[in-house]
DNA sequence: ATAAATGCAAAGGGTTTGCAAAGGC
DNA sequence: GCCTTTGCAAACCCTTTGCATTTAT
């Protein structure tokens, strides 16, 4: 939080309500929010925030490095605090469509290991993993409608 | 191609010149192609194909389980033909945006591992890695205009 | 006072859907 | 003939953009 102020302040951009409360929201949650459940939790603080706006300040949080925007494959993107635990990959239920986040320091070393091989200079990775969850596969099956 | 034809006619689905031509596409190119890209492909075959029909076309590849669908994080998706070769996953270098394939078999045993830890059964999983490649490194950094 | 951010609404890109016409079986 | 697919265009979802207004500094 006080990070983001610092980071603004250093490069004169204002410091809003709007970059704050969307700031706020994101610090504070443990999950990936997307831009609609921005808004959504905004509203419920009494903070109206304009689509443009939420978009831009993302964006601006992004820039900053403080926050890291993820694509699942939803169609959508999603964004989250940047912190150790950004450091986690995902599993989704081919079925019910459930995301589980799980963290393995395997997925860094190997990806560390193919750039290199490659000649790339790693920066950050992303694994998701597809399968059937325990729930549906116990019958539940909470597949389409 | 002739998987695609026995698995029509086995669920009595009609086997028309646009599926196929569609399919014909897929299998013979050996890159992951966009719906845009398969249009202009067919364009370019004197096959003139409506794009609601491709992408009707791309679900039922892909329920065929012929063809695997890949969201590489562009804002669409990429289409390719099932086959051991897409068993591989991707570099992406975030200066010049270029895309390389890669193959390790480490990938699919870190995911196995995790998803059954997790109790998933595992489907399949998908590696990108970001960073930067060699030539970007090399200077002339085909980064941002 | 100045330069930037906000909000609205309209535009944009990729994908989906409704419905009449065409086509496979 | 029956049922599905096709094609067009409109609708859709998420995101971006234009522009007048408000706000931080």
């Amino acid at each position: 939080m006080e990070r983001f102020r610092s980071w603004l302040r250093g490069r004169n951009l204002p410091i809003t309500a709007q970059r704050l409360a969307i700031a706020e929201l994101l610090f504070a949650s443990d999950h990936h929010l997307s831009a609609e459940e921005i808004a959504d939790g905004l509203g419920a603080r009494d903070t109206r925030v304009g689509t443009a706006t939420i978009y831009r300040t993302l964006d601006v949080l992004v820039e900053s490095g403080l926050v890291i925007e993820r694509d699942l494959g939803e169609g959508f993107l999603r964004f989250e605090a940047a912190s150790d635990e950004s450091l986690h990959d995902h599993l989704r239920c081919t079925s019910c469509g459930r995301l589980e986040v799980f963290r393995d320091d395997g997925v860094e070393l190997l990806a560390g290991r193919v750039a290199t091989q490659h000649g790339f200079d790693p920066e950050r990775q992303h694994l998701v993993i597809h399968g059937v969850c325990r729930d549906c596969r116990a019958g539940r099956s909470g597949a389409a409608t």
